[in-house]
DNA sequence: TCAAAAGTGTTACAAATACACCCATGT
DNA sequence: ACATGGGTGTATTTGTAACACTTTTGA
C-alpha cells in the first residue's frame, strides 16, 4: 500500500466498475471516432475514450447512456455491448473492470458545443491518435465488431441522416469495410433487401446532376435486423 | 439498509463483480448443459449456473478458469465471453454485475466424482430446467452465441473425442443447430473445409458396417479458426 | 462542351440445396 | 435375408463477382 493512504482510500482496494464507449458517427466526410484528451492526472492530456464509473444503484446500460448525453447531448443513441476487460492490471490506478460498448451516431445530430467543453473531438476512423490503457484494442476490437456486425444486420439507419443517396450509404458501408465496393452490386443488393423507400427528391449537395433520395422503410428495417443478413459485398 | 447490519455487511452497499460459465458438453448422447444445484440460502435447492465472484487481485478469465477447474477438474478448457450482465438489480442480494462466459468440453473428459460432488449434474440442452435469477437468459444468449460462432468457426475440436466419425460431428452441429441436416451435403461441406483427415479404422460402436474415424487437422482447423468460415447448412 | 457523379444490365462462376440409391455387416 | 446406419453423385437454383457505358447538369 502507498504511504499515508489508508485502506479507504487505496484505489486498489476495491473492485470498480466502469464503462467506455466506443463512439462512432458518420457525416458527410466519412466514419469517425469520438475521443476525449484527459485533462486530469494520471495520463493528462492523453486521448482517450469517454467513459465513466458505474455507479452503485445505476445500470451497466443507463452509465452508457449518461456518458452520451453528458458529451453529446444525445438521448436514445442506439448502441450495443463489445467485450468486458477484466485483467487486474488493465488500469493500474483502479481494481476496475470495464464493459465497452459501441455507439452509432449521426455526427450532424449531436451537441457540437457540448463536446468541445468536454475537450472532445472527432477523429477519422484511418487515423486515430494512440490511446490511454487498453482503449487502443478497445477500439480495435470494436471495430471489428462493428463490421460483423454491419455483414449480419443494416446499420444505416443509425448513422445516416433521415433522408440519404445511395451513394451515402455505399460510402458509410465502405467506411466500414474499409474497402471500394462495386457500386452496381451495391445498388443491386440494397434494393433486393427491401428496406428502401424511394423519394421524388433529389440531393445536389455532391453532385450537378443530383442523386435520389431514399428514406428507410422503418418495419422492414427491423424485421431485418431481427431476421438477420448476410451483407457480403 | 436491512436492519441490525451495518455499511461492513451491506452487500448492497458495494460493487461486486462475478463471473457464470455456461458449460456446454458434448457426448454419444448428445448436447448438454452443466448446471448445479445450490446448496445455500437465498434459493436453495435451485438450479443455477457454476460461477463465483472474481477475487480483487484476479483476472476475470482466471475467475472461469478456476471456477472450471474446480468443478470438472480440467484445465486448458475453451471458453470465451457471452455477454455482461449488469441491471443494479439483476441479483437481490448483491449489486453484483456478471461477465457470462460459455466454455466447450468433451463430457468424457471431466471428473464425474467432483462434478457430483459439487452437486452439479448435466442436463440435455432440450430439457433445461428453471434456473436462479438471470441464469435462464444467459443460457439462452449463450446458446444463440454458440450457434452463431459455430455458423463462422468450426467448433467439433473443443467438443468431440480426438478421434471421431462424420455422423458423429453431424451429430454434434445437429444438436446445436436443433435442426437435421442432410447427411451428403453436410460430409461434402465438411471435408471441402479440409481440416479433417481421415483414419484407417473403423468406429462400430453405432452400426455394423463401422464409419471411419477422422482426426482434425490441427494446423488447418486452427487456420480457419482465425480467417473464418461460412458454415450454412 | 466538359467535368463529375448518378444510374443501369449481362455474363460467368461459385456455392447452397434438393434429392435416392447402394454398401457393408452383425444378427 | 434383412435391418441398420454409412457412404456416394448429380442437377437446379441462388447468389456473388466482374465488368463499361450512358445520363444529367452546373460551371
Amino acid at each position: 500500500m502507498k504511504s499515508g493512504y489508508t485502506d479507504q482510500y487505496n484505489t486498489r482496494n476495491k473492485m470498480y466498475v466502469a464503462t467506455d464507449c466506443i463512439v462512432f458517427g458518420f457525416d458527410e466526410d466519412g466514419l469517425k471516432l469520438l475521443l476525449f484528451k484527459r485533462k486530469v492526472k494520471p495520463d493528462e492530456g492523453k486521448w482517450s475514450l469517454i467513459g465513466s464509473f458505474v455507479e452503485l444503484e445505476e445500470d451497466v446500460d443507463d452509465a452508457a447512456r449518461r456518458v452520451l448525453k453528458e458529451i453529446t447531448g444525445l438521448e436514445d443513441v442506439f448502441f450495443e455491448q463489445s467485450y468486458t476487460y477484466g485483467k487486474a492490471e488493465r488500469d493500474p490506478g483502479y481494481r476496475c473492470i470495464s464493459i465497452a460498448q459501441f455507439a452509432l451516431i449521426r455526427i450532424n445530430d449531436h451537441d457540437r458545443e457540448l463536446v468541445k467543453n468536454y475537450g472532445a473531438s472527432w477523429h477519422n476512423i484511418e487515423s486515430v491518435p494512440q490511446l490511454v490503457l487498453d482503449h487502443d484494442r478497445m477500439v480495435r476490437d470494436a471495430f471489428q465488431k462493428l463490421r460483423d456486425r454491419a455483414r449480419r444486420r443494416p446499420i444505416g439507419f443509425e448513422l445516416l441522416p433521415e433522408k440519404f443517396t445511395i451513394p451515402q450509404l455505399q460510402q458509410l458501408y465502405e467506411a466500414i469495410y474499409q474497402r471500394k465496393l462495386d457500386s452496381r452490386n451495391f445498388r443491386k443488393k440494397v434494393i433486393s433487401l427491401k428496406v428502401l423507400e424511394k423519394l421524388e427528391e433529389k440531393d445536389k449537395t455532391s453532385s450537378k446532376r443530383g442523386a435520389y433520395l431514399y428514406k428507410f422503410d422503418h418495419d422492414n428495417y427491423l424485421k431485418l435486423q431481427e431476421s438477420g443478413i448476410n451483407f457480403e459485398i
